[in-house]
DNA sequence: GAAGTTTGTTCGTAAGCTTTACTAACTTTC
DNA sequence: GAAAGTTAGTAAAGCTTACGAACAAACTTC
């Protein structure tokens, strides 16, 4: 730990300040961080020359003394560049100014490609994004199904036929930008995070499979074999189940994917009644529950996020998921759980993204 | 961040690291460490005054170069008191050294005692294990069941009729000596990483309950109301089960409990044949393990430890609870589980309240 | 208009780590 | 057996960083 590290985290603590809090002065971010006004004076002075933040003018409210003149981040200088390999037919990408709105928006057809085709899509899509930004790109950042370690390089994604494909060097080194690379679920739950304002959270993203990420002690949790949040193919209860692609029956994903749902609900017809509807809906919503209770009792979480189809969770499904936790586990720990949808809807992978270069590059979230 | 906490952090790392890898000179600090053998040589002299760190003379093996001058930490120089409130019927205290071996040891029957009667009797041992140290006292360590917060104050204990007691700051100003106090399995799961290479980790605790503590990313899992590894009233599978005094049916709690193994093993008569005993076991083991997989799946956890009577838990119990982890979850995670028994025995509370202390006061773990 | 308040800067200082340079003490080599 | 090479530890000087004290600027309040 050398003095400069001191300084970067205090660099940092000053940009964090400002970018949660919003505009206010000098004195303030003193107050705010713990730093002396000299020191603070001086760290901005370095992010001013470095364009991230600029300062609005005046205070206009009348108090004594020297009016304050008011900072924030300029969250226009930079751009993000984000893509969202998770999809099952499109890579879908966008470029985000660094308060995390979607600016521009593009996007690939998939159209079965995988191994080196895969990876040539997501490259190109990311190159014509970083294109279209008008302002200079802090970075890029890439949410993709499977295995990644921290370096950004995918250890094993199935569906993309990838395997240790280091996707964060090659594609920084192609794009001349910095990359941060992470598992689709991971990215989903640090975007609920930068809004969230609990330091633990789960985040179930049901799509096609099923899969989770977790932020426990306000830090991602990657898992030793950086693997964590596979939750899709744990076996739920103890009374069989469907049987699941990867050859065992009662499997999470087996009850709960996307497709298995749509299927189960096109089999009762288009006109069956909505009673029959909400049953399906709502046993699925048991089995989410009955794998969640055993980790909100061991992590003691306050919070679970659901991302996916709204029509299909939101509803009987997640009211059931709620009951059956409850049901499950104590009653001191889970009577202030919160279960939710997202907010962020089909973008959350892409705000992830960005909150990931944000933290990345900046040291923000 | 001041220069003084580089500082600091410094310290602790040249300590950490003279803990771990043992007698060492200050060069081999220096490479080990990353900092130059000026600032070591610094830091250790610090560390010399405050008579945590000694020199054992010179290296002896023929090398070229002046002779190393080795160092150590001084593992005489101080003493840690620890204390394990979580047996059912005796408070048990042992006075440690640095290095975490029991000199001395003292218990106090607790005779059914809760409230107030109960913290003096802590107090009382305390003290009493304080006056019986040779060397200067570090600090208490105190492992205590219930909800504990970070100010060592004890939110819930409902054994020993403890509510909102401030066990930390009452016995430091009792004593006058730094307190440190967590959950017991919380306790026991430092105990267990002390010595453990992985930074992620799980030690189930079996005893007249079930609790379990974790280690996640290097770090000991607290949760959002400090009620982390509550996993003994969440119930398994979706078959029912015996009845648990908490009202539900099917808890953990109710079927892997010292008191109910014990008594469905009673129930089969002394003369039962050992098949018999072995199969009521497996299926707690199986039990352990259903609860167990969706937490090994979210957080990728590579080894669970368990902690309880080795004649009910290492056999029949810990091989069919492995066995049903395997099955429940996806191969490439469990194929390197390990699930095993805790080498530290009776005392591992006490070991992890030392752990405590020395990560508190030094830094070190 | 004088007094008080708040902001932001200037200047000097203390802490902490580094680089450079040195001595001490050993082994290896010729 | 002397010179050369290597390693450990220390001393001095310098750089970075943050702080405190003091001050000017600009406002409100009395």
């Amino acid at each position: 730990m050398l003095p400069e590290h001191a300084r970067s985290h205090n660099r940092a603590l000053v940009l964090q300040t400002l970018y949660t809090t919003g505009a206010q002065s000098r004195a303030d971010l003193a107050r705010g961080t713990g730093l002396t006004r000299v020191t603070v004076s001086d760290l901005v002075a370095e992010l001013m020359a470095e364009g991230l933040v600029v300062e609005l003018g005046q205070r206009e409210d009348a108090r004594p003394g020297k009016p304050a003149t008011l900072l924030d981040v300029d969250r226009g200088a930079f751009r993000i560049v984000g893509i969202d390999v998770s999809g099952h037919r499109v890579v879908r990408g966008a470029v985000l100014d660094l308060s995390g709105a979607i600016l521009e928006r593009a996007e690939s057809p998939l159209g079965g490609a995988t191994g080196e085709r895969a990876f040539e899509l997501v490259a190109e899509l990311a190159a014509r994004l970083a294109a279209l930004a008008t302002a200079p790109v802090l970075g890029v950042g890439i949410g993709t199904p499977g295995v990644v370690d921290p370096r950004g390089t995918v250890r094993s994604a199935p569906n993309l036929g990838w395997t240790d494909l280091p996707l964060q060097a090659r594609l920084s080194a192609r794009l001349g930008l910095p990359v941060h690379a992470t598992n689709d679920a991971n990215a989903a739950v640090l975007a609920e995070h930068g809004a969230a304002e609990a330091d633990d959270l789960m985040l179930v993203k049901i799509g096609h499979g099923v899969g989770s990420g977790l932020i426990v002690g306000g830090r991602l949790v990657t898992g030793s074999g950086f693997a964590s949040g596979e939750i899709g193919h744990v076996v739920v209860g103890t009374d069989g189940g469907p049987r699941c692609v990867c050859g065992r029956d009662g499997c999470l994903e087996a009850w709960l994917s996307v497709p298995r749902l749509t299927e189960q609900l096109d089999a009762l017809g288009a006109d069956a009644d909505e009673a029959a509807r909400a049953e399906v809906l709502a046993e699925a919503g048991r089995r989410l529950g009955i794998v969640l209770a055993p980790v909100v009792g061991a992590l003691d979480l306050p919070e679970i996020v659901l991302s996916g189809p709204a029509h299909l969770l939101d509803g009987p499904l997640i009211d059931a998921a709620l009951e059956t936790l409850r049901k499950r586990t104590m009653a001191e720990q889970t009577r202030d759980l919160r279960l939710r949808m997202t907010a962020h809807g089909q973008d959350i992978v892409l705000h992830g993204t960005a909150v990931m270069v944000l933290s990345g590059e900046l040291g923000v979230s």
